[in-house]
DNA sequence: CCCTGATTCGC
DNA sequence: GCGAATCAGG
């Protein structure tokens, strides 16, 4: 790429405009690399970006308390499911629960998706679930030494 | 997996 | 100086 006084004042302008590097990239027929390069040593003002290289540095003081369950893998959720998941119970840092009304914990969704929550029902006492939910958390697997295919 | 921007590094 | 490769967050 040839960075011309007009290539580099078109640059100025869309970057200004506020587009993307890869809009811009579009509109010059270039890569949002060489955007985003030339920008970068041009000290065109940064757009924001959450980026941050260099993680292991700086030994920053954080604590990274997972939000909820984050990472944690579950199960398959499907019938033959038998064991609880407690576990996930104490997960939930946020809630605190004594005796009553446990939410029910059980998951809805895909772990790690932010669309990821639990049912929250009131739980039956002494279980980690609703009514509607424990029902299917502890369905026996049926014995299949025998009839396995 | 798509998007984003930033940095690195061989050229 | 350039930008693809790579990284990293949303």
């Amino acid at each position: 790429m040839e960075w011309t006084e007009e290539a580099i004042a078109k640059l100025r302008s869309l970057w200004a405009e506020g587009l993307s590097t890869a809009e811009i990239g579009r509109r010059l027929n270039i890569s949002k690399n060489a955007v985003v390069g030339k920008a970068h040593r041009l000290n065109l003002p940064p757009r924001p970006s959450p980026i941050r290289r260099h993680e292991g540095e700086a030994a920053i003081a954080r604590p990274v308390v997972p939000k909820r369950v984050q990472g944690a893998t579950l199960p398959p959720l499907s019938a033959s499911m038998s064991v609880p998941m407690p576990a996930l119970r104490a997960m939930i840092p946020a809630v605190k629960f004594s005796q009553r009304a446990t939410p029910c914990c059980w998951p809805i969704g895909e772990p790690g998706k932010p669309s990821f929550h639990f049912c929250n029902a009131s739980a039956v006492t002494g279980k980690p679930y609703c009514e509607e939910h424990a029902a299917i958390a502890y369905v026996r697997v049926r014995d299949r030494r025998e009839d396995a295919a």
